[in-house]
DNA sequence: CAAGAACGTTGACCTATATCATGAGGCGGC
DNA sequence: GCCGCCTCATGATATAGGTCAACGTTCTTG
């Protein structure tokens, strides 16, 4: 009997459906039971992949959902006053982009499809009152928006204190831990976004960027074949970015 | 009978209570009804004064409650892999400080006091239980979160493409619609943070912030007087801020 | 109230990075 | 499968803002 119940419990579910989903481990279904993973999974729509260039919802537009990245690679962006594109973050597999967008009700970027891209629609509204009743959906959902907080601020401190070395070795090192986490290559990747993409969101102008990651394969430190890196010296590359992204690392020194 | 009721509820109230405060338009407590405040001031503890220079909690710390700054004026900072400080923020009346903490049950940030600084000290676990039962609060704190995470983006365009005439007018321009916010005068306040400190936040040296402040002046844009500070031609500031400030305008410039 | 420390301003100079310019791949569209 | 465009790389040059230095002013503290 309880095999049936697998099996029919199996069966029920398209590959579409979080419990299959490889990301449930990082994304928003953490720590949650499975009753509640399904109360979740109802109410969240998979939509049709968006093509390279294609936009998921617009500066300006009327907020209804969050959307969590199921495969590919979205950018968002502000419009700055003298009419040029600012961008704020990628977002890669697992990741939530939108939350932003709670606060007016309206996003306050546009987010954009850097490759084919999936993604999963949750409507705010319902996963809001799922949270009433699911105390870990909840926490996680608070957890989510602190951690982007946390990030943001880390990411002013790269924008406002750190050189171009700096600035790239970071970027890098980011990615290089976001795919770790979901089980890819630490030290070899795809940069799905152009060097022009890298540059403006660490406020650095293009040739900037190809002069730094010139003078980063000429000292060994990293390979490169157009948008395939590898990392080959991760320790020289760790200090270059200095330990303090460690936070907690650091609780001792500053008394 | 009336007038009893109001009286007593009246003489229960001392001054620290959410419903006297004249900040609960702003805070948490907006759009609670009286009952939810009650029992939102339950879980509230009114600290003594933080003196100048004082922390509020520590980069490291372990995290458990968030803060609403009554009076005064705080900062948030990072150490840096050089050991320098970046500071991450300003929070005046109103304002809540350390949701950056949630994530990790650790702050990634310490909060220090700019000038003689009040809290109310909201414990987070008394919090996110009221917020399953209330409906309002819940939306409130994801609200409250949402937009910070606007603001810290908005910091980012700012940290990234401005320079430092726009910084510092930009600067200027949300401080002034902060005090504005809460009933003191948009053109004319004292700023509680130090010009090392403003230059820290906006990324530029002390020297840059004293020189763009003397050009304004000179330009009859502000005046100063130390740290008093006067917008002559909030205009002219507006306009060299740019309007993307606004995002919702945008709405319809980004097809 | 005096002395030292911290803060603020201003000038001279320097440098990291932007900008401009050019050419070489590489990719998408017809 | 070719053409045109976009991306990337790299050199030459310009510049915004950083750094260093000197000095006045305003807090702080004994």
């Amino acid at each position: 009997m309880s095999i049936v119940h697998a099996q029919s419990r199996f069966t029920s579910k398209l590959t579409s459906q979080c419990q299959n989903c490889s990301l449930s481990a990082l994304c928003l279904p953490i720590a949650l039971a499975d009753e509640d993973i399904n109360r979740l999974d109802q109410i969240i729509e998979r939509k049709r992949p968006l093509k390279k260039g294609e936009i998921l919802f617009h500066q300006g537009q009327t907020f209804d959902s969050v959307f969590a990245v199921r495969t590919g690679t979205l950018k968002t962006f502000n419009i700055t006053s003298s009419g040029e594109e600012q961008i704020t973050g990628f977002y890669c597999p697992s990741e939530l982009v939108g939350l932003s967008g709670i606060d007016n009700d309206t996003y306050p970027i546009t987010a954009k499809a850097l490759e084919t891209t999936t993604v999963c629609e949750i409507p705010f509204s319902h996963l809001e009152n799922l949270t009433a009743q699911i105390p870990s959906l909840r926490h996680q959902l608070f957890r989510i928006m602190s951690r982007k907080i946390s990030e943001d601020q880390q990411m002013m401190v790269l924008l406002g204190k750190k050189n171009a070395d700096e600035k790239v070795a970071s970027f890098l090192l980011n990615l290089s831990s976001r795919f770790k986490k979901r089980g890819y290559s630490a030290i070899s990747f795809r940069l799905a976004m152009s060097r022009g993409e890298v540059g403006n969101y660490l406020g650095l102008a293009v040739e900037t960027v190809s002069r730094v990651i010139t003078r980063f394969q000429k000292n060994k430190l990293i390979e490169v074949d157009g948008k395939e890196i590898t990392i080959t010296d991760l320790a020289e590359m760790q200090k270059l970015v200095g330990i303090a992204d460690d936070c907690a690392r650091l609780a001792d020194l500053n008394k």
